[in-house]
DNA sequence: CGATTGGTTGATCGTTATCAACATCGGTGG
DNA sequence: CCACCGATGTTGATAACGATCAACCAATCG
């Protein structure tokens, strides 16, 4: 694996090895992987709903956020991603896109042909089965926002998106115990949340004023995480980050 | 396969058969699967949140729900499924389930054993892409769920739940051009919209005054599809039906 | 320096929740 | 057969939450 190899493959295996146990063959695999490396600026789309990739992206860095526009112009956010995530995996067995996805911030990433990932998974039925468990992964996050915007007020949804990206992102050595990089307009977090950025204003205010949280130059910082969880009634299970198959 | 097995079978390969093309060694290896077979009363639950089954279920028959619980004792549906379904492939690679399944009707299911689903899978990477496929499919229908919930109003949310269901229904043969079974109490609606039960009352006679259908006796009636669709801005594809790898 | 983007604040409106009473239906036991 | 019961669905009155509209402020960038 060359050096400029590793940097590139890295935020990858450091994702998935903090999630799973993947055996050494099957890491050698992945550092094997071919690709050719792009990079986005803000708002700009890296695949677009309706289209037929021919092959995955793996973010290198940055953020990139996954949406649905709608008819009226509306448009909802499904999911962020940072450095290690595919967000669009499912286009290996899906074929067309359902929803498009563009970058958040000024961000880099791998993309891999669909051909290799799927000549490799195939000899390899235990990379298929970790890239498998992170398409699941995936849809455990997508059941978490279900929950959020069902049942939670604007209040307790805030609170539990940054509970969510903030272990994420330490997960994956992100972030800081107290700190993680939040680099989302109010328009981004509104549009995440299923609320108008004018009401995000007011709720970040409140969180503010209730001492949980301050959001400022791109930072989230975490002045009571317990506070936080308990507004947020977070339960990290559902983002599976426990290796023993949790 | 016995006539047994192949009335218990059945309708998971429709299923799997309406929305891919599994070549005759992946079916028979779907058909070879070892199973036990167990009934459930409505609300009985299948597994809940937090367990580590050993098994995946397959729908033989009737109507199941996916849920999560919140503090206050609030519910948030996340799916329902039907027969040919299996709502907890997850459990095979995620191990802790970070939600509940519970039966809607009486109903069907298949226990596969974990192990079998490992072995064959591993053996067949057919087989293992057709089902790593439905997890694509279910995370693309909590996709649409979360753009529902986020930014349509109660009337278009409860309109697209139901263009949902019957092209579900219709796509595996359950249904009919105009009818679907729908045998979900006003409560069961409005965990899955985040809606309260009083309001779902509201919004059903709105849809009826429309014109666009009537729900009694455990069927939905469409009186206007087109119109339905328009109202609930139903785009089928994230349903991903199409066989040609859509 | 002005222009543009992003964020803040206040006033008002609309959608949905909440509370409460009542209606309907299917089943059960007298 | 009828009276009753529990579960489900309906309707009305009121309240809360978040949307909308509009003005203004702050930061950044040419």
């Amino acid at each position: 694996m060359s050096v400029t190899t590793d940097r590139i493959v890295q935020p990858l295996i450091r994702r998935l090895t903090s999630t799973a146990n993947p055996s050494d063959e099957v890491i050698r695999a992945l550092a094997d992987l071919p690709f050719t490396v792009k990079s986005f600026e803000p708002g700009q789309d890296i695949v677009r709903d309706g289209e037929r990739p021919e092959h995955c992206a793996a973010v290198i860095e940055g953020w990139l956020c996954r949406f649905k526009l709608l008819p009226d112009g509306g448009r909802q956010i499904i999911a962020f991603h940072i450095a290690g995530d595919m967000p669009d995996l499912q286009s290996l067995h899906l074929g067309v896109l359902d929803h498009s996805i563009s970058a958040v911030t000024p961000c880099t990433v791998a993309l891999i042909p669909h051909e290799a990932l799927r000549q490799r998974t195939a000899r390899l039925p235990d990379l298929a089965a970790l890239l498998w468990r992170e398409t699941m992964i995936d849809a455990a996050l997508f059941r978490g926002w279900v929950t959020a915007m069902g049942r939670r007020s604007a209040y307790g949804r805030t609170a539990h998106l940054f509970c969510e990206l903030h272990m994420r992102q330490r997960a994956v050595g992100l972030a800081e115990p107290r700190h993680s990089p939040m680099p989302l307009r109010q328009t981004d977090l509104a549009d995440a949340m299923g609320l108008t950025s004018v009401h995000i204003t007011r709720t970040l205010g409140a969180l503010r004023k209730s001492g949980l949280i301050t959001l400022q130059g791109r930072t989230l910082t975490i002045h009571d995480w317990d506070g936080l969880c308990q507004a947020a009634e977070f339960d990290p299970s559902y983002l599976h980050l426990g290796k023993a198959n949790g």
